[in-house]
Parts: C-alpha cells; sequence; structure tokens
DNA sequence: TCGGTTTGTGAATACGTATGTATTCCATGA
DNA sequence: TCATGGAATACATACGTATTCACAAACCGA
C-alpha cells in the first residue's frame, strides 16, 4: 500500500540511501541522479513517512498547544495566528483541551510525539510545567505564565494594563469602582488586578472586597457579577473586567437589567477581540498586539526546541493600550 | 535521554517484547512478571515512544482537522466537541488551518502522519476528497460536504431548517423577505437557501436576485450585505442569514444604520450558537445539535478508519427546529 | 605515471516498538 | 520413564528513514 524510499530507490536504479539524500537536496548528490530520483518519486507519488523520519531523526517537528476551553471567545485569536506562525516555522499543530493536567502529562505529552509544547491556559498551581521540565520537554507560557523566574513566557503588560484603566477611571471621576478579575490563580488575573489596585491607591481611591469579584475569563463570570454587584448598598458607576469576555458578560446583564452603559455605568475590558468593536459592544478596552503575542510565542519555542535560548529564561512582555470607545463615561 | 522499553527490560530482568506485553496487558504474560514489568516501568518513568509503536503498528490515533478560518466564532464549537469525542476513542488531534487545498494535501496530509481526517471546510468544487480518496486516506465531511453520493458525512437537514424559516416568515406576513445566503461552493449555503426558496415558492412569495447575496460565512457578510439590500427600491421587512455568525453582523449593521430590529426588520439566523442568546442579540434562529454533530462525524471517522463502514457511503443527518426569540415579528 | 584528494554512492546500522516464531520449562498421563 | 502439551518467555525481525562509514571512481598535480 504504502510507497517507502525503497521503492522509488528501485525505480531510478540507485540505494534508498541515496533517495533520501536527493530528495533533501544533500550537496553531496550530483545534479544528474538527484533528478533520476526526483522524476520516480514523483512517478510513484512518493511521500516519506512521518514515523519513520521522526524514530531516525528524534524530531517530529510536531507542537502541542495546551487550552482549556476552546469556545471560550479569546483562545481562537491566540490559536489561528499560532498555528500560521508554527507553520511557517516548519511545525504542525497539535491541540489539546484538557480539564485535569495530570491526565494530560502523563500519556500525552511524554510519549515524544511532539518537539515542545505551548502553555495557554496555566495556572500559577500548576504542577505540569514541573512535569515538563523534569521530562526535558521544551516548552513555553503564552499570556499567562506562573509568575516564577526562569519562565520562557509571551506576555501582557498586564500590570500596566490595569494603571491605565485605574487613572482613566480616576480622571473620568468614578471613586465608587468594581472589579470583575480573573481568577486569583492565573497571573493574568493577579497582575491585572494589582497593576488596577495600585494606581487606584496612588489617586487615593479605595477598591473594598465587596466591590469585587473574581472567576474564569468567561462570560457568565461577567454575567453573574453584575447582579451581585448592584445589590450592594452603593452601586458602582464604573467595573473593571478581567478581559473583554467577561466584560461582553458584564454589558449583556447591563441589558437585561435595565442598567444603560455608559451613563448609569462604565464598564472596560481588556484585550480588545474584534468582538468589542461590534456596534452593539463598542467597548472601551485595553489593547495588546494578540497575534503578535502567539507570535511571539511560537517563536520562542522553536527557538528553545533549538536550544537557542537564554538558559535562565526569557519573559516577552508586550506593551499595551487603552482603547476609547462607547461603554465609558464621567462619574455622575 | 530517552528511556525505552529496553531499559525497563534490563531493569525487570526480561526481554523487550515481554516488556511490551507485559505493559499492554497480554494475557500471554504471567501476573509475577506483569507486575514486576510494571514496577520496574514506573521506576523508570517509561513511557512508550509514540514513533516507535507509529512504524510498528502503521497507525497513529491521530486525526486531522481541517478548518479555514478558526477566528470564526462558528468553528470554535464544531472543533471543542470534536476534540472531546476523538479524544475519549483514543484518538489526538492535529489542527489544520489552511487557505489552499493543494498545498495541504501533498505534504501534510499524506505522509501517513495521520489515521483519518475530518474536512469541516469543503467546498463543492474542492479537489481534496479525491486526493485523500486516491491516497486510501480516511475522511469525512463535518457539517458541508460535496452533495455527491458515496460521501461520508455528518450534516444538519439545511434544507429543512430554511423551509422552517421561510414558513415562519410567511405566517408572519412578510412578502418582501431578504437573504443573505452562504457561499454557493458549499452545501450548507446551498441547501439552506434551496428549502428556504422552495417553501417561499410554494407560498407564492418570490425571492428576487436583487435581495439576495451570497458571501463567506462570516461577520462581515452581513454587516456589508444590510445597507446593500437597504438601497434597493422596496427595503425588505425580514432578512433569513445563512448563518448565525452572518445575522450578527447584520444586526450590527442594522444598529449602525438606525434599523430597529424586530420593529423595522425581521433578522434569522442559523445555528444557533451560545452568541445568538445574548441579551444584546436574543437572535431567532434554527437550532440543531452542534455537539452531536461533531461527536457523530468523529465517531463515523473512527469507524470508517477501522473499517466498519457502509462501502457505499454513510450520510447522517440532524434534524433542526425554529427557535423563537426576539428578532422577528409581524410585517408591518 | 603515481600517490593523494575529492566526489558520489552503497552497505550497514540505528531509532523504539510490536509481533510471529522458536524455545524452554514444567506438569500430566499412560 | 518418556512423550505430549501448554504456559511463559526469548529470539529475530519488520516498520521507513537518516546517517555513519567504507569504498570506488574520477581528478589533480608533481
Amino acid at each position: 500500500m504504502g510507497i517507502t524510499s525503497h521503492d522509488v530507490a528501485r525505480l531510478a536504479g540507485v540505494s534508498q540511501p541515496t533517495v533520501s539524500r536527493a530528495l533533501r537536496d544533500d550537496p553531496r548528490v550530483s545534479q544528474a541522479t538527484r533528478e533520476k530520483v526526483k522524476r520516480a518519486a514523483q512517478a510513484l507519488n512518493y511521500v516519506p513517512s512521518e514515523a519513520g523520519r521522526t524514530l531516525s531523526t528524534r524530531a517530529t517537528r510536531r507542537v502541542g498547544v495546551i487550552v482549556t476551553d476552546l469556545t471560550n471567545p479569546f483562545y481562537p485569536h491566540v490559536i489561528a495566528p499560532l498555528h500560521d506562525e508554527l507553520s511557517s516555522l516548519g511545525y504542525r499543530m497539535m491541540l489539546i483541551t484538557e480539564r485535569s493536567d495530570e491526565a494530560v502529562a502523563e500519556e500525552k505529552l511524554l510519549d515524544q510525539s511532539m518537539d515542545g509544547v505551548v502553555l495557554a491556559t496555566a495556572t500559577t498551581d500548576s504542577r505540569l510545567p514541573a512535569q515538563l521540565e523534569r521530562r526535558g520537554m521544551p516548552y513555553v507560557f503564552l499570556n499567562r505564565d506562573t509568575g516564577r523566574a526562569g519562565d520562557f513566557a509571551s506576555v501582557v503588560d498586564n500590570e500596566g494594563g490595569g494603571r491605565l484603566v485605574a487613572r482613566e477611571l480616576v480622571a473620568l471621576g468614578h471613586r465608587r469602582i468594581a472589579g470583575v478579575f480573573g481568577a486569583a490563580n492565573t497571573t493574568t488575573g493577579r497582575e491585572r488586578e494589582m497593576g488596577f489596585r495600585l494606581a487606584l491607591a496612588e489617586a487615593g481611591v479605595g477598591l473594598p472586597e465587596g466591590r469585587v469579584v473574581r472567576g474564569a475569563f468567561e462570560y457568565d463570570t461577567g454575567y453573574r457579577a453584575l447582579p451581585a454587584l448592584l445589590e450592594a448598598d452603593e452601586a458602582p458607576t464604573a467595573v473593571f473586567c478581567g478581559n473583554d469576555v467577561v466584560a461582553i458578560g458584564v454589558l449583556n446583564a447591563a441589558l437585561a437589567a435595565g442598567v444603560k452603559v455608559p451613563d448609569d455605568l462604565t464598564v472596560i475590558g481588556f484585550d480588545d477581540l474584534p468582538m468589542a468593536s461590534w456596534e452593539v459592544f463598542r467597548l472601551t478596552t485595553v489593547r495588546h498586539d494578540l497575534r503578535e503575542l502567539s507570535r511571539q510565542a511560537a517563536r520562542l519555542l522553536v527557538r528553545r526546541i533549538a536550544k537557542d535560548v537564554d538558559p535562565a529564561g526569557e519573559r516577552l512582555v508586550l506593551p499595551t493600550e487603552f482603547v476609547p470607545r462607547a461603554t465609558h463615561a464621567r462619574a455622575h
């Protein structure tokens, strides 16, 4: 059934190693032989077996990408450019969406079926990085990392982004401010909250725990958080959300509750997904270059696979920018 | 670096084949030996090499999934359940997003690096299926197919869904009806349009080409179509959209143009993505079971790989259901 | 013309697992 | 006591490619 390099060799009247070399444009084979071999390969529709090559070279040209929930609108915008960049670097992408770290690590990541791994949904308490480290499997963090030194990571200046938002809200006169932050075991959640808090504190504005919600970076987190925040004695005049998806949950909840945005409530997101600029939202948010974030992660991983990397770790940080649209206003 | 079954064999004091059999729970190895081997494997943190296994068994336990644009909100809802079902069937997923069919086929699909392929974005003029067929690579269509006999496909009753919408619109008194359909080279586009047209014709309602737009199943298609439709002499009172993503484009365009939905315009989608029920949209649409659609495709592919399938082709069709929400109203 | 170099190719082998076949060991029964 | 059969394990090999090493031929300068 399958056509092998031996079949090509027979047809071309050469040995199998010569076929291997000719098709890989090894300069040691003569022009004439090379062409003869290529014609034979063409005639037989020969495609080298990836398994044979992998076994021989010990490289799979395959990279795993780990994500928890693909249906979250955030991840496709990471995965698409990641795929394209990996592809142009000669790697293929294995998508792994998994709930539990442990199961993933044992079977799927350590069987030498990929050359490296991109962790797009790492939590600070995950044991996965340590397992990968122990087995010598190259990996990089994308968007989130562990926050520890020595990481290889492509991330955003989350703290700076949080600061930007705090300053804007203060400048708009907001004093009763709420936060719907990401989960506490994610660096994206923690750092955005941290930057936001620090800049608020500098301006002398408090952020009591009663006006803080933390949860997964999901639509439902925002959708359920708003009613809770509105029940407080003094409802907030502004909400900073952990990311755009959460903010969109808040916007929908506001519509359901009859709360006018931005007249009654200012809502700010983070990420600037394409969706944020849809007419129905016109979400004021914090932009960073999601494409470049992903590409950078791909290139970093490939460099790490090639061991062309600073052994002390590399942390590539992209800047953020405030994007005013239509969900913010002066405090009333 | 890598630990092999030979290392385990040495430690356990048995031969390599015995290790292979013991770990795979082959009944021919004794209980005592099995345990001895498993302890040794455990002690060494042995994980069988996937490449070696593949070469030996000629099966990769890997499946490719081909999609054009992952950032389209539709696809994650297909890919996530597909991944999970494949995973529970013991297969891993390689994600391939590609523009041109040709490049994909040559290198990536035919190198025996996967056991089968799911085509999620096939067009009726694609040459890819024929290439896969010729090389004996098992494949199934998901959502879209070629429309030809002999396909293996998991699809939706698109024509029936189109009919449902037409009947509802007619019953609501609409006569000036528009359609923003999917691309003409997709069966999803064609069949939905066909069903819609047929049921309209049965009711004596026309659908002139001036009120028809066709394009990719994307946000922009809907967003750009609406202004064009509104410029016509008599603006339509209702628009049936090829899918929810297109419908959401139309809804946003309506908001931008100051067109009130549903008072001035009825908008109907197709798919019932989670997004369709968001407060900002409350989109009236046609539901089908997207999870089951994907799972069914996974199971069909695995059966085809196992050659446990009707050689004449199998076409699994899921039913549709009209979901009334807030974007439809009686014609004025 | 000859030793030495370069060039091109083939033979042998490694990679890690699974499997078909051979072998060993032991128990059983006549 | 020895043949027989079954259980458990070892041996040999296949899978397809890439690479190391050896070898032959061609080429070069002295």
